[in-house]
RNA sequence: CAGGGUGUAGCUCAGUUUGGUAGAGCGCUAGCUUGGGGUGCUAGAGGUCGCGGGUUCAAGUCCCGCCACUCUGACCA
């Protein structure tokens, strides 16, 4: 391609509106993405060349792995969604829509309502299975709030694939296969990524892994530990307790103890002088529409995703001040666990670590005041005692007691076992041998592409801009002619051009007569892994430059030799990325 | 959703305090110049100052309402 026939609209300074990702920015400077509005995106011509790369690495493990393409529609009719009760549960994060005649309809967040539904219809005999469809495919999420870019928009591309097997074993047999797919996908995409265990959240089944690009900025924390093969995102992480346990310490007499304007847990330990971990943290959570106090240890998380599967609740938010002080009186901030069972009949669950916490410190239910040694059993009873609170670094590994490691990471793919919940709702079932009809067993696999694309700059990046992994990048090679109206220069670069394109090399000629440092800036920003400039040198002693886009020696070859070398290095990348993890 | 910030040329921003002819740099067009890391000079084009209402002789600037974008938070009581 000649960059005089392209649309490559780099920018000198990132737009006020990039955000503080270093992926928005770049993917805006390098004339790869436009803003049409929040979390949603143009993709210009460099970006739609990205987008494709790892959409063909996708499809080409995806079928090697035995899955079939279809296209499913963005609009979906409301009727389907209802039968899977996810119309409701979705919440204002669908976008919805109506047609002329007032019909309900969605733009698909996602695609199980309509593939369960057309399996229920098509598929009849267990002589079918296993089946393994995918598509590639918008998605629309009205997310609350869009950032970062491309890798949190409201519109964005996904590979999902869906499994249907006729037993348990065949779910097994699929969802390795797809774990394998894409271990391989990631690996051949050039990433640095680590798959772990992770929750199935609101879309239902038990086993699941997603898979993580290792970036700092990353919104996932993930944990893994250094001795054995374990590793999960944080907010799957069971803590263990039992080697919490301890003597209880003398208890103390209960105190009351004035803490003006101490309303957070770092308030609290500073006004007093105690580290948070000495102080009883009781939050209060609106669970299905009832209310729920937590307690957890103050230098603790709850975990939200262990409070819902303990319940087998579906949603929960935290209570907002009105709601503590209607129901309960309580002025937020000062909030505690001591005599909250005599005024109502809430729900009380602890955290293990809550247990053996002794002589703490505690809200008491009074503006301005807390307890001091609050103990449990003594002066407040709790209902269930359990696995609460989100694993820290440090914390003991649940499989061998190592110790765990923390990184950060963007969710890129994520593998689910659902099981039936879908295929009941929709009566998705066929004939087994015994002539017995039984409902399918799913599950889904999703990457997100564009994601996976942003994820790849977060990664891969300098201060000159991006440095594409080779298979991904939207072309091989960039040459230019240092200066591009002479003749013997411009003439050396368009053979060299034709010569490596017809050798299968993709490659972006820039042909604009701008000076050479304007052309070098946008090469760096672009960010294609080799560089091949004809110079001066070139016209006198034969001699063309290449240079790798991740830095290293320049090289000079004659234009004899330039095809092949190129061939080399990029095959050499290529093994070397695609080997990564 | 809560709280903050910002909307002026394609991009980055000044001008708003104290109302009085619409600005700069970059980019764009033309010419000359220059040609190995965003050349230099000259001349140009380009704006319903986010939208609507109000105050005023006069509003980018003051007042009211709305919209968009963006940041932080949305568990730490």
């Amino acid at each position: 391609m000649r960059v005089t026939q392209m649309l490559i609209p780099t920018l000198r300074e990132a737009p006020a509106e990039a955000d503080v990702s270093v992926s928005h920015q770049l993917l805006l400077r390098s004339g790869m993405v436009r803003k049409v509005a929040a979390g949603v995106y143009i993709l210009l011509p460099l970006g739609s060349r990205v987008v494709k790369k790892i959409e063909n690495i996708i499809r080409e493990e995806m079928d090697s792995a035995g899955g079939v393409e279809l296209q499913l529609p963005i609009i979906q009719p409301a009727e389907l969604w209802r039968r899977s009760g996810r119309w409701d549960l979705y919440g204002p994060e669908m976008f919805r829509l109506q047609d002329r005649h007032g019909r309900e309809f969605c733009l698909g967040p996602t695609h199980e309502e309509l593939i369960t539904c057309l399996f229920a219809q098509e598929v009849n005999s267990y002589r079918q299975l296993p089946l393994l469809l995918y598509q590639i495919h918008d998605k629309y999420r009205d997310e609350r709030r869009p950032r970062f870019g491309l890798l949190r928009g409201r519109e964005f591309i996904m590979k999902d694939l869906y499994s249907f097997d006729k037993d348990e074993d065949g779910l097994e047999i699929s969802y390795r296969k797809m774990y394998d797919a894409y271990n391989r996908i990631f690996s051949r995409c050039g990433l640095n990524f680590r798959a772990v265990e992770a929750d199935s959240g609101a879309i239902g089944g038990d086993v699941s892994h997603e898979f993580m690009v290792i970036a700092d900025q990353g919104e996932d924390q993930l944990l893994y530990c250094s001795k054995c093969n374990y590793a999960a995102n944080a907010e799957k992480t069971p803590c263990p307790s039992d080697e919490l346990r301890k003597a209880a310490d003398e208890e103390r007499p209960l105190q009351l103890a004035a803490t003006p304007e101490a309303r957070t847990v770092q308030d609290v330990a500073a006004y007093l002088q105690l580290s948070t971990d000495q102080v009883l943290k009781s939050l209060f959570f609106n669970i299905d529409g009832k209310l729920v106090v937590v307690l957890v240890r103050g230098d603790r998380s709850v975990n939200e995703t262990k409070v819902l599967s303990y319940l087998g609740a579906d949603k929960l938010e935290i209570a907002d001040s009105e709601e503590l002080r209607n129901n309960f009186g309580i002025p937020m901030g000062f909030a505690g666990p001591v005599g909250l069972q005599e005024k109502t009949s809430v729900t009380i669950l602890g955290d293990t670590e809550v247990k053996y916490l002794y002589n703490a410190v505690a809200g008491a239910n009074k503006s301005g005041y807390h307890y001091l040694n609050v103990n449990p059993g003594r002066d407040y009873q709790v209902d269930h005692y359990d696995d609460f609170r989100v694993a820290q670094e440090g914390d003991p590994c649940p499989c061998c007691g190592g110790s765990l490691q923390m990184q950060r990471g963007i969710e890129v793919g994520h593998i689910f076992k659902l099981g039936t919940r879908y295929s009941e709702a929709m009566g998705a079932s066929f004939l087994n041998e015994k002539g017995k009809e039984i409902p399918v067993i799913m599950g889904c696999y999703g990457i997100g592409v564009t994601r996976t694309m942003a994820a790849a700059v977060e990664q891969s990046h300098d201060q000159d801009g991006i440095i594409w992994p080779s298979a991904i990048s939207p072309f091989h090679a960039v040459i230019m002619a240092v200066d591009q109206r002479n003749q013997q220069q411009a003439g050396m670069a368009s053979e060299i051009y034709q010569q490596l394109t017809a050798a299968g090399i993709e490659t972006l000629y820039d042909d604009r007569e701008e000076r050479p440092g304007v052309k070098f800036k946008d090469a760096d920003l672009i960010g294609c892994p080799v560089r091949v400039v004809v110079g001066k040198k070139a016209i006198t002693d034969g001699l063309v430059e290449i240079k790798r886009r991740s830095g290293g020696e320049m090289a000079f070859r004659t234009k004899e030799k330039i095809t092949g070398y190129l061939q080399d290095i990029l095959a050499d990348m290529l093994h070397k990325q695609g080997t990564k993890n």
